[in-house]
RNA sequence: GCCUCCGUAACUCAGUUUGGUAGAGUGCGUCCUUGGUAAGGACGAAGUCGUGGGUUCAAAUCCCACCGGGGGCUCCA
């Protein structure tokens, strides 16, 4: 925002004839405007600008009316003192806003007409402060970009496909024939453009499943979850989370919002190619996290750590981490502003001990991707010099995969990793998303003076494994539905791996009299399994149907016969054959299905006659 | 952030080209039906046509701006 104050004997306005489009109403009080003794300010409002560079301004013309002993205030909206004009709409609606804003500082106002060509005179006073021009900027905050993200410009890379026998190909020399899921991923990655105008799977699956859904009321990107989709997020939140503590990690809780202007945050900041949320507290600026990084430094560098404790493991899973992704990046369950990633930062003695563990949390993450039955492509990003030192420890991992994978080479580091890896999913529009992703850190433990007592008493920097096991849940519930939507449209039958199921088992009973039969199931499954009982007014074909549409594994149907019998009539998804079961080998063979995961209750009514719709 | 498409009942959508103030299916409510493995039947209620401005005798329909959503660019967990 930027004005031009004159302080003047008289200023006399008159629009003329033309306007542009969007022209205010022309009024009495603005068709001619004749003022004695004024400080006229012209005004352009810029791009960026808001409510702060208002309070701004109208705090800079009271201190300049004051000392030039002016009463009076003209705005003069003049758009040519800028190269950056705001949006018309936000133009008109700041100038007058500033019109308030200085008449509630105590002086008389006027405006000249916004939109209208005008002709006027003036006559300026001349004395030495009867000029002035004063700028405020409303960018100040929106447009912290780190340095890292300006440097991704200047990244030089080379790809290439490293295959389960060792052998490092360059892409443009591979075939590609055998792994379309490679290739689509390599041609995203080097990127060639795609164009679909199809929604994403995953964006209809949501809605019809009830699982989150935008929430119009917060910033995009910034979603509301409902019973169904909480649960699922509950249940890979636990897991992953027992994964970590599992493999020895301790869990801990960090605070979501850091200072600006601590030293260490401040480079980090500026090695993360991210934006960041701001939060004012009083005068100061905090920033949101985007990851727990900074909590767990903190916690490591005032920690007093021996080589003993070493690799020393530290977990927290965020919710949130926050990254002000540009609105347009911003996409279902794919990229948030706000969302929950479990985050595990390993402290080792050594590079072998970093080699190993990263080793490790490779094959965790291999085992959590299963767990969601998603398939994934793996790339490596390496720092060329230590790839040539390390052939035959990559070499291994191909193995691991057992298919080929993406190499990343580059020769200049430009993060603060020397290497990483990532799972990468492809989706039902050829897009590719990361998920699972693990770097070895050579910058931090320095950074935020991290260190560790080593055998012989002197203090050495460890070397910091970040390691995101399952990726963003929202983003592992994304390829979950990803993977099924593709399933489904290509005629197969789509499903929940059965323990995120948000119903394991439905109880249909096939007429009235046998809904409490039904009922008692349901209360003998609780806290195994999670069931309910459709008990609704509807023919037995419908509600067999509406639980095929909710992808329910189990539907166990109950009438006379089998009331009679203590026994279920189950149909497994995928197969319309009837299977009679007794309730307790239906409760033991999904408890042991599920064994090995979490187990929560649903927080719905688990009678269907009660529950209501959310969308 | 930029480009582009979209926004009509709780949901999915028709109606917009050629202006004359709204329709269908699903869901919801009431009643009938009391069922044997993917939609039983009848009746009924329900809409600021995303918001605000403009053009017009008249706007869901034409114009502008804004808000929200999808896709593309860019970017990432």
């Amino acid at each position: 925002m930027i004005t031009l104050c004159l302080h003047t004997d008289y200023i006399r306005i008159r629009p003329v004839e033309k306007a542009i489009p969007n022209a205010e109403m022309l009024t009495d009080e603005l068709k001619s405007i004749d003022v004695d003794e004024c400080l006229v300010a012209f005004l352009a409002v810029e791009d960026g600008d808001g409510r702060d560079s208002v309070e701004h301004m109208a705090g800079l013309i009271e201190e300049h009316a004051k000392k030039v002993n002016a009463k009076v205030i003209v705005i003069y909206p003049y758009v040519h003192l800028t190269q950056n004009p705001a949006p018309i709409a936000d133009a008109y609606s700041l100038t007058k806003e500033l019109e308030s804003a200085v008449k509630s500082r105590g002086f008389n106002t006027f405006r000249a007409p916004f939109g209208w060509y005008k002709s006027f005179e003036l006559k300026v006073k001349g004395h030495p402060l009867s000029e002035l021009s004063k700028r405020v900027s409303g960018k100040e905050e929106g447009e912290l970009i780190s340095q890292s993200l300006k440097q991704e410009d200047e990244i030089k890379s080379e790809f290439y496909i490293l295959t389960p026998d060792g052998m490092l190909t360059p892409v443009d020399e591979y075939d590609f024939s055998n792994d379309k899921d490679l290739e689509i991923f390599k041609n995203y990655e080097i990127k060639k453009s795609r164009v679909y105008e199809r929604v994403p799977e995953h964006i209809k699956l949501m809605k019809e499943h009830e699982i989150a859904q935008p929430e119009p009321g917060s910033d995009v990107g910034n979603l509301k979850w409902l019973p169904k989709g909480r649960l699922i997020k509950k249940l890979l939140e636990k897991h992953v989370t027992d994964m970590c503590i599992g493999s020895g990690a301790v869990e801990v809780e960090t605070p979501i919002m850091y200072d600006f202007q601590h030293p260490a945050l401040e480079k980090y900041l500026n090695r993360f190619p991210a934006r960041q949320y701001i939060v004012k507290s009083d005068k100061k600026k905090y920033f949101l996290r985007f990851a727990a990084c900074f909590g767990q430094f903190l916690i490591s560098s005032s920690s007093q750590i021996s080589y003993r404790n070493l690799p020393l493991r530290m977990y927290e899973l965020t919710r949130y981490s926050f990254r002000r992704e540009q609105s347009g990046e911003v996409a279902g369950l794919r990229r948030l502003r706000a969302f929950t990633m479990p985050d595990m930062h390993t402290l080792t003695v050594d590079l072998n001990s970093a080699k190993e563990e990263f080793g490790k949390q490779f094959e965790m993450c291999q085992s959590f991707m299963s767990d969601i039955d998603i398939s994934y492509v793996v790339a490596f990003r390496i720092l060329r010099e230590w790839y040539e030192q390390n052939r035959e420890w990559y070499a291994e991992f191909a193995k691991k995969v057992g298919k080929p994978m993406l190499i990343e080479m580059f020769d200049k580091r430009y993060a603060y990793f020397i290497t990483k890896f990532e799972f990468n999913v492809v989706d039902s529009l050829d897009k590719c998303t990361a998920l699972s992703t693990v770097q070895i850190d050579v910058e931090n433990a320095e950074r935020f003076n991290i260190s560790y007592v080593s055998s012989d008493g002197s203090k050495k920097r460890p070397y910091i494994l970040h390691a995101s096991i399952s990726g963003a849940i929202e983003r592992d519930i994304y390829a979950v539905l990803e993977k099924q939507g593709m399933v489904k449209s290509s005629g197969g039958v789509p499903m929940f791996p059965l323990w995120l199921a948000p119903t394991q088992v439905r109880v249909i009973p096939v007429s009235a009299d046998q809904v409490d039969y039904a009922r008692g199931i349901v209360h003998n499954m609780r806290g195994k399994v999670r069931a309910d009982v459709d008990d609704r007014n509807e023919s037995l074909g419908k509600r067999i149907r509406e639980a095929e549409k909710e992808w329910v594994p189990y539907i166990a149907v109950v009438g006379k016969e089998e009331a009679a019998k203590g026994t279920v009539a189950v149909r497994k998804r995928g197969s319309r054959e009837q299977l009679s079961m007794t309730v307790d080998e239906l409760i033991t063979e999904v408890s042991e299905k599920t064994a090995m995961y979490p187990y929560e209750e649903l927080s719905l009514s688990n009678q269907l006659s009660k529950r209501f719709s959310f969308i």
